[in-house]
This record gives structure tokens, sequence and C-alpha cells, in this order.
DNA sequence: CGGGTGACTTAGAAAAGAAATC
DNA sequence: GATTTCTTTTCTAAGTCACCCG
């Protein structure tokens, strides 16, 4: 863990680009409709029938242990009031009241039906691609140089890779092309060994003291284990928290024995320089490591990974995402987190509920251990769960991105976002009528909602106070998060937002906005102080009840998904052109993501060595160019002397310089772009959203259509994620 | 209707691994 | 080969949203 002092973590990261405004204000371009090889619209023929709940047999097959885990009863001391800010006083300055109407809509699924061939499938190594790609990859890796190999082996390694990629393509489970299940059904069988513990905490040498106050202080079992969690993590700026410290310290003397929490009441009397210094040996060690020592840990991790990664589920081998208990240590919220350095406790398999398939093999529980409970409840996804004692929230053992089960469900989110496409138009000369409206409710709505569809903003459900970092969306705003100017910087009617977000990132942008929103923004605000609701008569599950009742599906969340998706769709469209060349090409993608990412606020702390690299790379470039200047100064020489005399050797001297002039240009070009792209992105985050909100049948299609392989765009596993619309996409494919 | 849950998606940081460079 | 740098994977916190219950 430990990072040398982490300078500000940058929670406070800029919005970038004021002006680079990558909205997705759109909707139009209904083009050319939908054209995928198979169903165009999962969604649509799963949803239907109410999602009827199956009632939850817990337990059943006798084997059912239900016992009270003596010292971890979280769930209710948890959760404590919600963030309730005086509603009650903001004064509306409109008649009429609240009330919306809204029509309760359903949203079922139905999963895909029989299952067919088994196979199980090979856990990870080498790329699964469709054949096409296969060839190129192939090239790739002979062009690496791996010299000591002969011809032979390296044939035969390419071979075998081949092999394996084909046999994970042939035993990839193609549900997409299955039938779904009944409403609510997730599986019908389902079988796992539970999930993987921790191991447990192992006394310190006697040559690694803690003193106190100056004298060294043997701790006992429980102490010391959550003493070297805190030193651990002594390199961390959160250790310098007044807050983190604090918590640390109370939860760490509950953990102590009496005559411990009798002597040891000063967190500032402790040192543990010891304990410190011998993490940091052991990091050290760890990284020192031969080889061999490295691979036998290697495969011991591939052993656990092949024991408890995977579950059989409806006959297929599925990867799980989170095969392993949450180990014991100090919570790290983010932002300023009240109960950051609260003591994360250590899992017991009597805390962990087990969930399975009623005819499938139990998982044993650890030797002399028990489970808190086995159900068998196929409703839901996850194959354990236990109880966290920070937050109460319960923590679930799920399958990887890969599996149908995640499949499915990010395939039905598409095809509902695909269809706020056929209705948005209509949705937003809904809200904009009720910009107007007679009641302030409804006023509220639409201005909300107005801001979630042109700025992409969250939800925004309340929470509790005191038990998170205080962070907001769009029906959480408050008063103190705005403000508003009827004309700044050549724009009229501007409203300038300054709050934390998810994860207590910034978010930061000014924006013109319509007049009416304006004048509701100002009417909103008035008689409240700052930090009042600006939203006062609206919430989240009022505006997703309006939401599903213009729209089968609908809520807030989906408007993010689809205006990024369709941002993706127009920029891709707008910069990039079939005549770039590869990495132009690659570039305009990047752009795109980047509009994606901005419009999304998805930030990333600077890398620590930005500014370094940066400059490298300006270095190599400078080069790069002095090169280039040479080659031409030579091509030109020779293209004199050629002129001069012209015999055949000279014209190959110059063909050979006009070749170099031009390799060194290629390469200058290459590295400019690269440069560009980077520094465009220093503090963008691509990846949420290319993994979260944009279909990628989009890009598939793009690839298609622009000649790019499509392992330029999508790594291992993303490719593996998005599987079924790799599969599923032909180049004509249109969001 | 509102609070409390439960289940599931989305998120950035950190760790681990691979590739590039010294 | 060691070290640095970049990429991928892992980790788990922090959201969203539906449902249940009183």
């Amino acid at each position: 863990m430990g990072r040398e002092d982490e300078e500000t973590k940058v929670r406070t990261k800029r919005r970038l680009t004021d002006e680079e405004e990558a909205k997705g204000d759109a909707a139009q371009k209904s083009a050319n409709m939908r054209k995928e090889k198979r169903s165009s619209d999962v969604a649509g023929e799963r949803r239907s029938s109410k999602k009827e709940r199956p009632v939850k047999q817990t337990s059943s097959n006798g084997v059912s242990v239900k016992e009270e885990p003596e010292d971890q009863d979280f769930t209710s001391e948890k959760r404590g009031l919600k963030r309730k800010r005086s509603k009650e006083e903001a004064s509306s300055s409109l008649p009429g009241q609240t009330t919306r109407k809204k029509k309760s809509k359903s949203k079922s699924r139905e999963p895909g039906g029989e299952a067919s061939a088994t196979a199980p499938k090979d856990k990870n190594r080498g790329p699964v691609k469709v054949k096409k790609e296969v060839k190129r990859e192939v090239k790739e890796e002979g062009g690496t140089k791996k010299v000591k190999k002969t011809k032979e082996q390296i044939d035969e390694a390419r071979r075998t890779k081949l092999k394996i990629k084909e046999e994970e393509e042939q035993n990839r489970w193609r549900w997409w092309e299955e039938a779904k299940y009944e409403s609510g059904v997730k599986w019908k069988f389902l079988e796992h060994k539970g999930p993987c513990f921790p191991p447990e905490f192992e006394s310190l040498p006697d040559n690694v003291r803690f003193y106190y106050n100056g004298k060294v202080v043997k701790l006992s079992l429980a102490s010391e284990e959550v003493a070297l969690f805190f030193a651990q993590m002594l390199d961390h700026d959160y250790t310098t928290k007044a807050v983190f410290r604090e918590n640390f310290f109370k939860d760490w003397r509950k953990e102590m024995s009496s005559e411990e929490r009798l002597l040891i009441q000063d967190l500032n009397k402790c040192d543990f320089s010891e304990l410190h210094a011998m993490h940091k040996a052991k990091v050290e060690a760890r990284k020192n490591m031969s080889k061999e020592e490295k691979l036998v840990i290697k495969e011991a991790n591939q052993q656990t990974v092949e024991e408890y990664g995977f579950c059989l589920l409806d006959h297929h081998r599925e990867r799980i995402g989170n095969f392993k208990i949450e180990p014991p240590g100090l919570f790290r919220g983010r932002g300023e987190h009240p109960k950051q350095g609260m003591l994360k406790k250590r899992i017991q398999p009597e805390h962990v509920i087990i969930n399975c398939g009623s005819e499938s093999k139990i998982p044993a529980p650890p030797p002399g251990h028990r489970w808190k409970e086995i159900r068998h409840d196929n409703t839901v996804t996850w194959l354990a769960s236990w109880t966290e004692n920070i937050q109460g929230s319960i923590k679930y053992i799920m399958l990887n991105a890969n599996s149908k089960l995640k499949g499915e469900k990010d395939w039905e989110k598409y095809e509902v976002a695909r269809r706020l496409k056929t209705c948005v138009d209509s949705i937003r000369r809904h809200y904009t009528q009720d910009f107007k409206s007679k009641q302030m409710g409804i006023r509220q709505r639409a201005v909300a909602l107005y801001f979630i569809d042109k700025l992409a903003l969250r939800a925004g459900n309340e929470k509790e106070e005191g038990e998170t970092a205080d962070t907001v969306g769009c029906c959480s705003l408050r008063v103190e998060h705005i403000t508003v100017h009827p004309n700044l910087d050549a724009s009229d009617f501007v409203v300038e937002f300054d709050f934390l977000g998810k994860d207590s990132i910034r978010y930061y942008n000014k924006v013109p906005v319509e007049k009416k929103v304006f004048k509701n923004v100002i009417l909103f605000m008035e008689n409240k102080s700052p930090s009042d609701e600006l939203f006062d008569r609206l919430n989240t599950a009022v505006l997703n009840k309006h939401l599903s009742s213009l729209m089968d599906g609908l809520t807030a969340k989906v408007f993010r998904t689809f205006n990024a998706s369709i941002t993706l769709q127009e920029q891709l469209k707008k910069l990039s052109n079939m005549s770039d060349n590869p990495s132009e090409k690659l570039l305009s993608y990047n752009r795109a993501n980047r509009a994606v990412a901005i419009l999304c606020n998805h930030q990333r702390a600077p890398p620590k060595t930005f500014d370094q690299s940066m400059a490298n790379l300006q270095a190599k470039i400078v080069a790069r160019k002095e090169q280039l200047a040479l080659a031409k100064t030579e091509f030109k020489q020779a293209k004199k002397e050629n002129k001069a005399k012209g015999d055949a050797k000279i014209q190959t001297l110059v063909e050979r310089k006009k070749k170099a002039v031009e390799r060194c240009e290629e390469q200058v070009l290459k590295m400019e772009v690269q440069a560009t792209d980077r520094e465009e992105n220093k503090q963008i985050a691509l990846g949420t959203s290319k993994l979260n909100y944009l279909d990628p049948r989009i890009s598939v299609a793009w690839c298609k259509n622009m000649d790019v392989p499509l392992d330029k765009i999508y790594n291992k596993s993303q490719r593996d994620k998005f599987a079924w619309a790799i599969d599923m996409t032909e180049a004509d494919f249109v969001f």
C-alpha cells in the first residue's frame, strides 16, 4: 500500500474544458434504423411481466445453519436518519402542490433459456478473439523480440496460443442466442465452492516492537493486528487526517485488552516505526524475489483461482468477479468521509450467507466453521453475502463482467437507452412545457430533468447525514452549489455548478441555460439559505416515478447512458475519416471517448509522473525532429548530386533518403499525436465510460467501418465483457 | 407515502503485470 | 538484467433504484 506522501489526493480536480462542452445535446438522427443481426430488442421482449418476486426460500435442505454471529450485529445500528434538509422551510413562491401522477411501471427481464453445451473454459491466458483478428495478433507477437527461441519454438507457441484462443471461442457460452428465462429467475442451477477467506493474522516476530511513550509494549494479538493496519498506512495521507486518526484510535482501543486500554491513551505517543519498517521491508523483499519464487506464488494464486474463481451456472462454467472475502483493515472512505479510519472487521464464515442451487453441492465451510445460512434463491445473482460493519450494508460475491448474468443485463441497459432515443424528443418537449407549470413540484422536476439530460448529472438520492461524505447529485443539489449569472463571458443566463459528486469528485461547470430554466432556478433559490435543497419538492423516487410513466424502464440514469452513447456515435462520425492513418483514427476514437468522459465528469488524479513522462516524450519528439531535419538535408544533398551526375547508384541513394525522411516524418507525427492524446487525457479517465456507458456495438461497428482492429480499442477483458456485442454487431449498426 | 433494505451498477485508486528503456 | 513507465487487473466504495412494510 504505502505510497509515499500523496500530495493532495486531488479530490478537487477541476472539470476541464469549460469550452470543450461535449454535450450530447442530441437525440436527432433517427437515421437508418438498427440492423443488427439478431434481435434488436432484447430488452423490449424481456420486459413485460411484473417482477414477481418468488418467496425467498431461506435455507432448506436441512443443511442450513442459522446462527447469529455474536460480535457482528451491525445491521441495525447503521443507517441512521436520512439527510433531510428543511424541506418544509423552503418556501415555494408558486401555488399548487407537488403531486404528480405516475404510472408505475415495472421492469423485468427473463434470462436465457435452457443452457446448452457445457464446457469449462480456459481461465484467462491468451486473447480470445474472432477468427479474423487472430491473424493480426500473431503477426504482432512474432514481431516482439524474444530472441532466444528458435523458429520452431516460436511457431509452436504460436500454434498453441491460436488453439487456446479457438478453443476459448468455441467454448464461449453464446447466451445471447438463447431464449430467456421467465421473469425474475436468474438461474436454474448454481454451484460453487464458497468464498475464499484471507489468511489469519500471525503474531509479529519479537524483534518488531511497538513503543508507547518510548517504552516497548508487547501487544495482544488482536491489537497488534490493528496496529499493523495503521502502521502499514503510515506513508499515506490518510494517517495525518484528524478524523482518520480519531476513528482509528477509538476502534483500536476496542480491540485492546483492558490493560492495554488503560495504558494506551494517546495515539501521538504510539510509535509504529518498527512495524512500519517491517512492512516496507516485506514489500521490498517481495519485489526482489527471484523469478522462481515469483513463479511459485503465481502458481499458487492460479490454483486458488482455479478452485474458488469459478462457479457452475446452468451447466456453464462462469468466472466469479470477486471470490475473495474482503480482508480486515482500516476503512478508506473517499473524500471527507466521517468514518474513515474505522476498523473494518474480519469476516468469519459465521457471518456469510451462501446462495446456491438446491440440487447443487453445498460449499464446505472452512474447517471448524459453519456458514451463517444457506439459501437457494434463484431470483438473485449473488453467490455469497455478508454484512459489512462500517455502514451496515451488504456485500456480495457475484459473477465476472463477462458472465451471462452481467452481460445480459448490460445489453438490456443499452436497449433501454436506445428506446429512449426514440422518445427523447417528446420527453424534452414535455419537460420544456413543464418549466411553466403552475405547480412548483412539476417545475422543479422539469428543471432537474433538464439538468440531468443536458449535463448528464446523476439522480442524486438523499444520503444519511454524518454517515458518508457530503456529496450530491441532481435532486440533492443545494443552493450553495450553484451560482446564477444573468450574463457571463458573452453568454446570457449562465448557471455555475460547483459541487462534489460521487466519490467526492468535483463537478465544476458554467452552463448557459434556457431563460425559463434560469428564471426557475432563481425562483427555487428564493428565501432559502445556502444549505437548503434547491429542489425541495423533488427527490429521486418522485422523479423516477414520473420517468417510468413516460417510458417503460426509464429512470434518471438512462439519460446518462443514452447521452453518453449518442455522443460517442456523433463524435465518431464527426471526427474520423476513412482516409486517416491508423494513429489518427485512434486519436479520433479517443477524442470521442474523451468527449463522453468529460460529459460524464469522469476524472482521475493526474498520474504522479505525468509531467516527467510528458517531458520525456517531448524530448523524444525533439530528437526525432532533429533526425528528420538531418534526413532532409541528406535527401536534398543526394538530389542535388543526382541532378549533377545522375547515375543509378545515386538514384537509389535518393530513393533511400526519401524513404528515411518519410519514415521520420511519420514517426514524428505519431509521437505528436500521442503527446496530444496524453495531454488531453491528463486528468480524464476514459475507462469508466468505455466500460459502463458506451454501447459497445457503436465501437464495434466503427472498427469495422474504419478498418481498425478491435483490439486497438478494447483489451482482452473488455472484449470478453462485450463478447455479445462483438458477435452480433455489423458495420451498419446505429445506436 | 416515507423510511428502510437489498441488489445491483458505477467508480477511481492501488496493485500487479508487461513492455520499454537504461 | 535492472529499472522505469505504461497497461491491465483487482479491489471495494459509492452510487442508483425497486420493493417492502407500517
